[in-house]
DNA sequence: CTGAAAGCGCTAACAA
DNA sequence: TTGTTAGCGCTTTCAG
């Protein structure tokens, strides 16, 4: 039994001869390993788990796929935990690590707390956050005040004045991404000397159906917006579909940027700021795959780029889409 | 030790004081039990896996997304094998069950031959298949030949006599329903005594760009359709690209009519027919719980309905959207 | 009702 | 180099 552990695992050596006949038995018997013994035996599950919020987040999901075509590559196989429900928000960092299912931990749009992550070092569990950010993990991220301030400064030179952001809420403490843009958009108003009004920035719960709403808020406004950033493409879709409703031209009344540069924003030609999205996941996971071999000794951060996307919701000179 | 694990699994008989006793020293040692020992000891990974092709399509996603709804209210996780290359393709069934990692296999869009089903079999592997069809299997499907007959009825009905099909390859083994939904879609031309025309009969690999190029093919036809059936949503959108950069006007000029309504053909506003998708994904989970609680004596199908929804590429009535 | 002990199928350390 | 053996941490049977 050990031998053919041997040949399994291609460990000690063992001479060829006995290789060949200990393969010609498995072939024969048409034997193969069984993963739950080899896993208690090593103490290892060659499983890595995907933290994922609302997998119904076209985002999300993009990142994912990214992973998954990486762990494809690699010897794990990938357990998917999403994290759609608030309850189970507060301990599913406990739960995941209570179970000893993962030998590792990719976390997507989700921001640890203190206490989670002294969990997850307390159980020496490898971790990498994507879009989010812990000074004690390593992470793939974006620079997302650069990117708030991209988009509302790009709005600014098309020059508009007024110019609201629809996000979701800025105090959910798992989203800082929701704030960093915040602080950009606001940065690029400061600097055009542009005073921020409260009342052009409205927060919601995230999805198409909320930001409309907003929209239509910010449509009744006694001096609305001529220009929209909107957290995430999936809210400037809700914005454009308010628009079509209300008879608004875009971009001729009003402009709209989004951010995420997901699928959909392609076929509706919406200016947006694009973070690759698929690459994060693939950066993401190989990080992990590396820092599971090797913990680096410090967290390591990757940056990844923005690109601004120029297409038909901002440029009064193009016709809007048909 | 015994006692412990009496306690934990609720099994036979243990005294009030006892289990009181444990479950302190459980709470106080922060102690939860070893997943991989208990699933060596027991047989079960409590884990089920979700065989998945192409893991980038909307429509997969849609149906993962009620698996892992379900998922989540099961004591089950979920592994996700993506079948994305070809090569995995052949021997993904037996690669799984070699592992023994799963306790159940949900296979999504993708037809198993015949000798996956015997090795499906032969491990005792309860198995569900969602959106594809085999009669010793369990499965959860819609009529595509119905399907494929009321959307090129619908456009027959709206005067059509030149339609065209724009698919997948019809001889892809792994694909029933493109194959299902061009019977549908000849039957409704015979039935209202059209000739079937090969040349209007595109076949092309799966996505956007690939049917942009085949409704690029059609529109160099001496005698262009005036109306397109497209397998997909997704290539529907290929073709709506196609003829806004060609300014075709749809539906002025050309009718088109896709399948599965995913999200983006209600942006575009596309006529489709409807699959849901999502509710697809959580029938085929829970009739997978269910089968590995007590297999039913013979194979289910669950047959899911069809609905045409009819949005603005079909009526020469309504404006085209913005 | 509870403690002791065997065994799930593998890996790894130890002899031979 | 290779056979043997002791765990890995749980469940379950068997005594007590």
């Amino acid at each position: 039994m050990g031998t053919v552990s041997r040949v399994l695992n291609g460990h000690t050596a063992v001479s060829a001869e006995t290789r060949q006949r200990v393969l010609a038995a498995i072939a024969e018997l048409n034997y193969s390993p069984n993963l739950a013994a080899r896993r208690l035996s090593r103490g290892k599950t060659m499983v890595i788990g995907a933290l994922v919020p609302y997998f119904t987040n076209p985002s999300v999901v993009r990142r994912l796929q990214g992973v998954v075509s990486v762990v494809k590559g690699s010897q794990y196989d990938l357990i998917l935990f999403d994290v759609e429900s608030v309850e189970r928000r507060d301990s599913y960092v406990r739960n995941v690590l209570r179970r000893q299912i993962v030998d590792g931990l990719l976390m997507i749009s989700l921001t640890p707390t203190d206490e989670d992550v002294a969990e997850l070092q307390r159980a020496h569990m490898p971790t990498v956050l994507v879009d989010a950010r812990h000074p004690q993990l390593s992470r793939v991220v974006v620079d997302n005040v650069a990117g708030g301030y991209m988009a509302t400064r790009y709005l600014i030179d098309l020059g508009h004045r007024r110019i609201a952001y629809i996000s979701d809420f800025l105090d959910d403490p798992f989203n800082s991404p929701v704030r960093d843009r915040f602080t950009g958009y606001c940065q690029a108003l400061a600097e055009a000397g542009i005073p921020f009004r409260p009342e052009y920035h409205l927060q919601g719960i995230h999805g198409r159906s909320a930001a409309r709403q907003m929209m239509r808020q910010l449509l009744q406004l006694p001096d609305p917006p001529t220009a929209i950033f909107a957290y995430s493409d999936t809210q400037a879709i809700g914005v454009l579909e308010e628009t079509q409703a209300q008879g608004v031209a875009v971009p001729q009344h009003l402009a709209l940027i989004g951010f995420d540069n997901i699928e959909a924003s392609e076929y509706l030609h919406i200016t947006t700021i694009s973070q690759s999205l698929y690459a994060s996941g693939i950066s993401g996971c190989e990080l992990l795959l590396q820092t599971m071999t090797e913990p680096p000794s410090e967290p390591q951060e990757l940056l990844l780029p923005l690109e601004l996307i120029q297409r038909q919701t901002t440029d009064p000179l193009l016709p809007t889409s048909a």
